[in-house]
RNA sequence: UGGCCCAUGGUGUAAUUGGCAACACAGCUGGUUUUGGUCCAGUCGUUCUAGGUUCGAGUCCUAGUGGGCCAACCA
């Protein structure tokens, strides 16, 4: 789709309001402002896929800031898994900043502020506070220290700086409105005393800025236009302009804060908290588990850059509360695996074929065409015997025309090979096909130009020859809970829908031309899906994820039964 | 018993700003195919409700209904 037939979102045409408005275009900036407090998810890619997405059409630069305002919960491995993830998804930020970066501005303006009368030192408890505060039906009420001087504020406030005080003992509040309808414009806590090291400012600090006192003043430095945050912040909108009031300089830009409604995802999880305790539980192996809807678990899993930008671009952004559907993240997926991933073939569910007119002892090496997508991308061998695997699914003794697979007395085409015809079968003691004895017409070789290799037979089986079979661990994967929305229901908790099945290990037989796949390789396993190399292989041993399956209509078919 | 936000097919987004409701996914029907993949064609809607303004309303106004957010020294 090109950029100037895509219709815009309500955030483009607030920004072309803007220009048109007399905006100048070079001072458009945009930033991603992660906290350091856990790893992206599919949600944040969305968020990423906006801010960056905006700064290519706009030719406008966009800052990577980390909001670490809270030393409590932040760390620099984080940090790491951040960058890395937007770097991941193919993004480039102007400038990486952080919030702790403004502390020292920061603290000067709540200086100002305290001078002005604007802000005091609130020597209540926490308890005291929300006592005061109000609900939202009825007004609150001011703190006995509301009117304390400024000069014993400022004492008080470099005190807390200085560290003579413990947590909790005093906090610095904005003075605004204690009957606001607004709860957030009720004296907003600005500063609190926390006696703990940070990752960045180490010691230096005892007092952190709270979110509301450091988001839109940290815009205003690094003078980001647009502001982007997700609905839940509506109501803080007020508040960033209110401090944003008490200090702007007319002469320099004024940042604007906009909402959009976060993107939530079928089937899953977009929450850190809940996604954390999917971790904490041993429900996943860790944050990157290839079913976690985080960005590392999604690259993990073998989904591409793009096709997640892809995704994000297709949902778009809007202010109305949304679930969308899985299914088009793996459409998405697919839809790029198509075009680039290598065909190869594997068996997951073996059944043994023998070809009983095959020469003993021999083996003939196909050609076989790498990606009928991509004409670039040539062919390969791959070895034929008399001894193959085909999947237990594709042999019935009997079945009606609909089956398109082999049956005792039917033929089926083997891709890149031969058609072949099934004679008999062998079972074991339980009555299950062990052995399947096939015929080949030798002359029905693919790609010969034969009359028999032109015979149209209805199915084609992929297959691997036995002898020369490389054996891998594979693991399937499936959604990870069982209801579209598990976190939707009011009585229910969203770990009652972990679906237990959401993960199996099986053995793999694969085509040799695989013995060289490296970690991150992508594949498609023909008639099966995709699968990559996961990281825990090692030049021993070779495991795959399944990335996503085929469409396949001939299992709606047979769901339907 | 408050304030604010939202409402368009099963899902997600559009609608030249008041002018024939569009695109993608999913579903369903067919066709092509040496992947039951890909590809191609077709099919699926009283724009939450009721009033109002207007030649004309998804869009503007009023009321209602439904959903969401707001009382962390979190972000």
């Amino acid at each position: 789709m090109s950029e100037e037939e895509r219709s815009l979102n309500f955030i483009e045409h607030i920004i072309e309001d803007d220009l048109k408005a007399g905006y100048d275009k070079k001072s458009l900036r945009f930033r991603f402002p992660p906290e350091p407090n856990g790893y992206l998810h599919i949600g944040h890619a969305s968020s990423i896929c906006l801010n960056f997405g905006l700064g290519l059409r706009y030719d406008s630069p966009v800052n990577l800031r980390f909001d670490d305002t809270n030393p409590a919960k932040e760390e620099k491995e984080y940090v790491e898994a951040i960058k890395a993830d937007v770097e991941w998804l193919g993004y480039q930020w102007d400038t990486e900043c952080y919030a702790s970066d403004y502390f020292g501005q920061l603290y000067e303006w709540a200086v100002a502020l305290i001078k002005q009368g604007k802000a005091y030192v609130d020597s209540q408890s926490s308890e005291e506070i929300a006592d005061q505060k109000g609900t939202p039906t009825e007004p609150g009420t001011g703190s006995p220290y509301r009117n304390r001087d400024v000069a014993e504020n400022l004492r008080l406030f470099e005190g807390m700086k200085n560290g003579e005080f413990k947590e909790g003992e005093h906090v610095l509040r904005a003075k605004i409105d204690m009957s606001s309808s607004n709860m957030l414009m009720r004296d907003p806590i600005m500063y609190r005393i926390l006696h703990k090291p940070h990752h960045r400012t180490n010691t230096d600090w005892c007092i952190y800025p709270m979110y509301d006192w450091t988001h839109g003043e940290s815009d205003y430095i690094e003078q980001v236009s647009h502001s982007l945050c997700t609905l839940e912040f509506l109501p803080h909108r007020e508040l960033y302009d209110w401090f944003l009031d008490q200090l702007v300089d007319s002469k320099k830009l004024r940042p604007k804060q906009r909402e959009f409604a976060r993107r939530n995802l079928s089937h899953t999880v977009v929450s850190k908290r809940k996604l954390l305790q999917l971790v904490e539980n041993d429900v996943v192996s860790g944050w990157d588990d290839p079913r976690m809807p985080t960005i590392s678990g999604l690259r993990r899993r073998g989904y591409t850059p793009e096709s997640i930008r892809n995704f994000a671009d297709t949902i778009g952004i809007a202010k109305r509360e949304n679930v969308v559907d899985v299914s088009l993240l793996e459409f998405h997926v697919r839809e790029h695996l198509n075009r680039i991933a290598p065909r190869v073939m594997a068996v997951l569910n073996p059944l043994k074929l023998v070809i009983t007119n095959f020469p003993e002892g021999t083996e003939e090496w196909l050609d076989a065409e790498n990606n009928p997508e991509d004409a670039e991308a040539g062919s390969r061998q791959v070895p034929f015997s008399r001894e193959l695997y085909i999947e237990k699914e594709d042999f019935r003794e009997e079945a009606n025309r609909k089956f398109f697979r082999l049956k005792l007395g039917g033929e089926v085409r083997l891709k890149n090979g031969y058609i072949i015809k099934a004679e008999s079968c062998t079972k074991d003691e339980n009555g299950n096909v062990v052995e399947v004895q096939c015929t080949y017409d030798p002359k029905s070789k693919s790609g010969s130009g034969t009359e028999e290799s032109l015979r149209k037979v209805k199915g084609t089986l992929h297959w691997v020859s036995i002898p020369h079979a490389i054996e891998t661990e594979i693991r399937l994967y499936d959604r990870l809970f069982s209801d579209a929305t598990p976190d939707g229901h009011k009585d229910k908790d969203f770990m009652d829908f972990v679906n237990p099945d959401s993960f199996k290990k099986v053995k793999g037989y694969l085509e040799p031309s695989l013995k060289d796949a490296k970690i991150g390789d992508r594949f498609q396993f023909q008639r099966l899906g995709y699968f990559n190399v996961d990281s825990d292989s090692d030049s021993e041993n070779l495991i795959f994820n399944r990335t996503v399956t085929l469409r396949d209509t001939w299992a709606k078919l047979e769901q339907k039964k």
